[in-house]
DNA sequence: TTGGTACTAAGGGTTTTCCCCGATCTAAAA
DNA sequence: TTTTAGATCGGGGAAAACCCTTAGTACCAA
């Protein structure tokens, strides 16, 4: 019996690819794509689908809650993302939605049928980069505390707002070097390395919007 | 006689399905693709190629620096940019390389193959979202405020992609002082006071975009 | 009571940004 | 031919960002 697929991205140039690419590869097979999560919600019950494979970044209903809401309408089914970013905030939302695997686009065709395999028998699979990132993430922090702050998360919105350490650190009645500690758990925890890169994460991951 | 077509992606999953969708198209065959621009370079006295397919970011050479060396090695090849980004720094380099055609890999098979029979036939294609950008600057700039230049539009886009000045430099294989200077001209010219400011500038302007 | 987490703060360093200034060269435009 | 705009490059300096380490306090929960 061939594996069930299900490519759930709104890319369509790369859905129908990957459709061609995957239903080449002997014991696989694409049942069914789409470019609307919602849609995929409502075909879960009615396709018999082992594997989701799926976009993050989606307009309307993105991969992550997508992934929630597709595992409890149908527990056994597992998710692997498909995505052009290989970030922190990317890959640890994901993971915590209950997906399975996490390949980057820029896979091969035989990594992406690796993970397939891996995930169907019932494991794993992360790719390279992300394995490094997460090793990265586990040596150079004190154990596990990925999530963000309340106060984090107040000084990313005021980041993002242009106000520099010194602005900051009167805003809030704190000293400069607290708002530059808190700056650099941030940066830590988000795996991000400047100002630059904050910003996009947090515009990315809708800590702040541009509007 | 078919449109021979060569694709030059990085993403080995991307231009694997893109081949597999180009060669089920009546008239249009893939001859060539590789992920590595140099061995394009390399190739196109050998292979007979109409239009080349171009990916822009790529890891060493870019397919802004590809696609002028291309066309100065073979004049009447054409070059489509096929695109994640649909950003002003992108399109305009590319525009400036010499590129004819602008197509956003979130395209469907329909709007690259209408791109490719337009430039095929000595025409122009941009998609949609490029051609909004171009008309929404175009009306901008009408409207008094300072005009960019070339280099500063690309400055702009790889200060976004998060290079210090000092990377920024080595990559256009210019001194830091002359990246210090544009940095200064742009931050007049936008209006704002830091880098934060220029980022949130060139999101809201669609200078950049985030995803 | 102990341990973990969050928030606070500081020292002391390097790198980068940001802001002056002036300057040369080239190509296009007037 | 002269002017102008764009791109290039430099010095110097103040401010901000960035990096690494350590540490006190308060609070909550096991």
């Amino acid at each position: 019996m061939d594996i069930q697929l299900a490519v759930i991205d709104d890319h369509d140039l790369f859905r129908e690819g990957l459709k061609l690419v995957l239903n080449q590869v002997e014991g696989l097979h694409v049942v069914y794509d789409t470019s609307n999560g919602l849609r995929f919600l409502e075909m879960l019950d009615q396709v018999p689908i082992d594997i989701a494979l799926m976009d993050i970044d989606m307009p309307g209903i993105n991969g992550i809650e997508l992934t929630e809401r597709a595992l409890l309408q149908k527990p056994d089914l597992k998710v692997i993302a498909v995505s052009m970013f290989s970030d922190t905030g990317h890959y640890t939302q994901m993971i915590h939605a209950g997906a399975k695997g996490f390949v980057l686009k820029k896979a091969s065709k035989f990594e992406l049928e690796q993970a397939i395999r891996a995930v169907h028998q019932g494991g794993n699979y992360f790719s390279q980069e992300i394995l490094q990132k997460m090793a990265f993430h586990y040596t150079n922090q004190a154990a596990g505390c990925d999530q963000l702050t309340g106060r984090e998360i107040e000084i990313i919105s005021l980041i993002c707002q242009g106000l520099t350490s010194q602005e900051i650190s009167e805003r809030l009645h704190i000293s400069i070097k607290t708002v530059e500690t808190h700056r650099s758990n941030i940066f830590q925890k988000v795996g991000v390395k400047n100002i630059v890169g904050l910003i996009m994460w947090a515009i990315k991951n809708q800590y702040y919007s541009v509007q």
